[in-house]
DNA sequence: AAGCAAATCAACCGCAACGAA
DNA sequence: CTTCGTTGCGGTTGATTTGCT
């Protein structure tokens, strides 16, 4: 069993016979062999049954005469305990992953394929870290979250040994919380600035917070402000031009930029806001931190923009007034 | 200590993508 | 091209833990 925060600790029997049990009673008096189910029933009345053990008792389903209308009859849900990870470690370290579908009958689980691969990559793999998530961690998820929206297996692809269901997880008791505690959620509208989240599941979208995407804010807002929007896709909505060039002179772009950065940074403000005395100062540094978070960015920058300190100051300067 | 509410997180479910036949 | 089986993803549930009164 897996402690508040990812320790092991020695794993028992739910103290709450949960769900599984009665799953398993249920769906064996009514799909399957009613000699089995009497069986079935009473020992789920016993304390403390094994239900490991009881699979190793049964007649396989399949082989029974009737094939299952639903091939999850039998099959146990609910919390893992130890013996079934062990079982399943073994499993996976002697043949290797995959083959979820057939591995519960090869390792003598009484579980469905999802079940162990969801198992497996949550909670039994090696290389997983176990431990709080980190301030840094924390702010790449948050940083993610902003570029990507609900892409959990592409933003835990960027944190070594954290599992998309982890960083969902946290994401929803924790930082959910926290952001749009401090503002409301955005409209779910077209005012919404996150107009460039990518479609859902469609191909292989990008597995990091691209810079292009930070790097076309701070295209628009320094140098000569002009973009190319046949190679930029997340401007502002409403601001490409129709010959695909688009220039900053109205208002109303800017704006469109300070509240992106705003929408995506604004969690920011609680934990920076006493650490600075004035809001401007916090908006320099947490800027300048947002537009150079990414490696990649600022090489980007060096080379393209050939930004120096006056055209960085300027830079502020013109994003901070309003 | 007891009761309750809120928070946490493991696990399930449905669906879509993908590849093989 | 269609169908089917498998895999992976994201939303959701609910058991358990934690904190408060």
């Amino acid at each position: 069993m897996e402690g508040p925060r990812g320790e092991v600790t020695t794993v028992e029997e739910p103290r709450v016979q949960n769900r599984e049990s009665v799953d398993v009673a249920q769906s064996a008096t009514t799909e399957a062999s009613a000699s089995v189910a009497p069986t079935i029933k009473s020992l789920s009345q016993l304390p403390s049954i094994n239900y490991l053990n009881l699979s190793f008792t049964f007649t396989p389903i399949e082989d029974m005469g009737r094939a299952p209308c639903c091939e999850k009859v039998g099959l146990k849900k609910g919390r893992w305990t130890a013996q079934e990870d062990q079982i399943l470690t073994n499993y996976i370290r002697a043949n290797g992953e995959g083959s979820w579908r057939s591995l519960p009958k090869n390792a003598g689980l009484l579980r469905c394929g999802k079940s162990c691969r969801l198992r497996w990559i949550n909670y039994l793999r090696d290389d997983l870290k176990r431990g709080n998530i980190s301030a840094q961690e924390e702010q790449t998820i948050i940083q993610l979250h902003a570029s990507l929206g609900n892409r959990w297996s592409i933003i835990a692809s960027e944190l070594p040994g954290r599992t998309d269901n982890e960083i969902k997880n946290y994401w929803n008791s924790h930082l959910s919380r926290k952001i749009y505690g401090l503002r409301p959620p955005p409209p779910a509208d077209n005012s919404n600035r996150n107009t460039h989240t990518p479609p859902k599941r469609k191909g292989r979208g990008r597995t990091s917070p691209s810079s292009e995407d930070l790097l076309e804010v701070l295209d628009i807002i320094m140098g000569d402000h002009t973009v190319d929007t046949t190679t930029h896709s997340c401007l502002p909505e409403g601001a490409s031009g129709g010959d695909g060039v688009f220039k900053l002179s109205e208002e109303r772009e800017r704006n469109d930029v300070q509240e992106e950065w705003y929408n995506n940074n604004y969690w920011e403000w609680d934990s920076h806001q006493n650490e600075c005395s004035s809001s401007d100062e916090w908006h320099k540094q947490n800027l300048l931190s947002w537009l150079w978070e990414d490696d990649d960015l600022e090489r980007d920058c060096h080379v393209t923009a050939e930004l120096d300190s006056q055209k960085l100051d300027d830079m502020l300067a013109w994003f901070l007034s309003s």
